[in-house]
DNA sequence: AAGGAACTCAACCGCCAGCCC
DNA sequence: AGGGCTGGCGGTTGAGTTCCT
């Protein structure tokens, strides 16, 4: 048996909305609003239409403020940053760019922006994140067997250009011909991955034998991406990874980054542990108490200005024994 | 000028989470 | 507790438009 339809598909109309309709429908919605239910709406309007396509229609066109046309260079950064980071949340990414819908900045992507992008970095692989897997099994699976990982991860990547062994490279794909990660000084080891995962988030760490080609076109995608400002080698901090996505504008007072500092001992502790010689340990080695200021999800997302939810971590003072890695994490 | 290809974007589809009964 | 319903969302479609040859 399959779905109950939301509405009486024979008796609505489809397709485009005829100028009265969109009066009809506006009309009625600012004189009784919503009513808090959709589906009952389009009769009570006087509309044949379907209660979603009512919805829609008021969303992504006749309600109040809207913007259409040309987006501009910054939200052009900042819907290629929050594509990086969290992928194709449109929802998300619409609610940083008021007047914006998530079915503009939708199509805009897949018409404009995406090959706009292609365009200027042809050998780039841009990807999106996978969103962060529920379930638990596969994600244990590589925290038990990293030799098998299969698992896509496609995530977002910044760095520091004046001083790579800083810079954070998250990439993958299921043939594991692509970064995971970029070190410095990689070993000569295969690929050797390691997730961090908990409810709240998962990231990974390895190293890739081919690391000429991932500096090369990370180093495009870094700059394309996040630009190339410096990030604090004392500090371990969200704020460094901020700054860097907000091109070095990024201001952010003393109070905000006491909240969301990492401490740097638990961060070295953790790292000593873990990166001994030229393996790593599969083991996670954050946990939430590393980001509890964090893991609230998305409305701390957009209270911080929506890029919060990375972290990056990285200290060359430590560099003799784990300077080969960088950690990252990813909140949802 | 014509017609085929490529592009755009409004709208639809179907899945899923959360709410309510 | 669980089943049905709804809103919200992301992926996809296809009619209309623009571009190219």
């Amino acid at each position: 048996m399959g779905r109950a339809p939301c509405c009486d598909k024979a008796n609505v109309k489809k397709g485009p909305w005829s100028p009265e309709e969109d009066a009809k429908l506006k009309e009625f919605i600012e004189k009784y609003g919503t009513g808090g239910n959709w589906i009952a709406l389009p009769q009570k309007a006087g509309l044949k239409r379907c209660g979603k396509s009512c919805r829609l229609r008021w969303l992504n066109y006749l309600r109040p403020n809207i913007r259409h046309g040309e987006f501009s260079d910054d939200e052009d950064r900042i819907i290629c940053t929050l594509y990086a980071t969290i992928g194709s949340r449109w929802s998300v990414i619409a609610a940083q760019l008021p007047g914006r819908t998530d079915n503009d900045i939708k199509n805009y992507w897949n018409t404009k922006l995406k090959k706009k992008l292609f365009t200027m970095f042809p050998s780039m692989p841009f990807q999106p994140p996978l969103p962060p897997s529920n379930d638990h099994h596969t994600s244990h699976r590589f925290l038990n067997n990293s030799s098998s990982f299969n698992y896509t991860f496609s995530t977002p990547n910044f760095m520091n250009l004046d001083n790579p062994s800083q810079s954070l490279f998250v990439h993958d794909d299921h043939n594991l011909q692509s970064p995971i990660l970029f070190p410095p000084q990689p070993p000569s080891t295969n690929l050797i991955c390691n997730n961090i995962v908990n409810d709240n988030c998962y990231g990974y760490l390895g190293f890739q034998d081919d690391h000429q080609n991932i500096c090369n076109s990370q180093m495009q995608q870094g700059m394309l991406m996040f630009g190339s400002t410096s990030c604090s080698s004392s500090e371990v901090e969200v704020g460094s990874c901020m700054g860097q996505i907000h091109h070095g504008n990024y201001n952010k007072d003393h109070e905000e980054k006491q909240k969301y500092q990492i401490k740097q001992e638990d961060y070295q502790t953790t790292l000593h542990d873990h990166f001994l010689g030229d393996q790593i340990q599969t083991q996670s080695f954050m946990t939430k108490n590393h980001i509890t200021p964090l893991q609230n999800d998305l409305e701390e997302v957009k209270q911080l200005n929506f890029s919060s939810h990375l972290f990056h971590a990285g200290d060359e003072n430590n560099a003799t024994h784990y300077q080969k890695g960088m950690c990252s994490s990813y909140y949802y």
